[in-house]
DNA sequence: CTTGACCTTCCAGTCACTGGAAGGTGGATA
DNA sequence: TATCCACCTTCCAGTGACTGGAAGGTCAAG
């Protein structure tokens, strides 16, 4: 399977695609004419991939979540380790935009947003009160 | 003022000052030996763009909001629409991730995280039930 | 035989810094 | 005066995760 059909079964862009071989992330064969030629199991691996990066994981970890995935006697504790930082990390995430966005709605209720010159948002961005 | 003091009152390293400079938001005078000399307005300048940095205006939003702030003609309405605009963002990301987290929780409560193999989350990444 | 869709590699750009090398300057101390 | 160290300078390269584009090869249809 070409690179193109590759992309649409996986939901990824070939240009993804080809990142993820350049890092080390899957290795498809080649094709006589020199194209990739992608089996069903990179195809899985790539929807793998295209789902855990969905997730927030960033490319190390699926890189590591990927090992786990292939190695038969890994530790599903070693899968929720990693699970269980990644929630935290969104939960911090979470409540830093939660507070940010506290601020940000003051500023804008607090400023009339006419045409005259004086605003808000700019003098407390500017003084910091 | 040297970059070291102007980088304390500012809360922002020293690099990304000089990188701020770079790109054309701060143009500090220059003293006889060659190092950068920081005036008042300056440091104002960086702490209006430390904070909206903070509150997760991207650069080319804070260079705006710095022309207009350094305009003193501008509309406040002008100011308002990118606020309203950064905030309608923030919201979509906080529904994003809240999104997420519910996913990735409902993983981890489902993985009995021993030393067992078989893994929920493995599960769940590599079939997207 | 030409067209057009697909594929290849390689290089560069994105964003907002960050790190490090190599070297100049300033002020305090021995 | 010599030395030391902290600070400053510029420049180059790297980060993460792609994305865009150029230049060229391949393949199937008409």
């Amino acid at each position: 399977m070409n690179i193109g059909e590759a992309s649409e079964r996986s939901g990824l862009p070939s240009k993804t695609i080809r990142y993820y071989e350049d890092i080390g992330l899957i290795r498809p064969e080649r094709g006589g004419n020199g194209y990739r030629d992608y089996a069903a199991t990179d195809i899985h691996k790539l929807r793998f991939l295209q789902r855990s990066r969905g997730l927030g994981f960033s490319v190390e970890e699926c890189r590591q979540l990927l090992a786990l995935y292939e190695d038969k006697d890994r530790a599903s504790a070693d899968v929720k380790d990693i699970a269980e930082t990644k929630l935290a990390e969104i939960d911090r995430k979470i409540r830093e935009l939660t507070e940010l966005r506290r601020t940000l709605e003051h500023l804008v209720h607090a400023c009339h947003g006419n045409d005259r010159p004086d605003c808000p948002i700019l003098e407390e961005l500017s003084d910091g009160s």
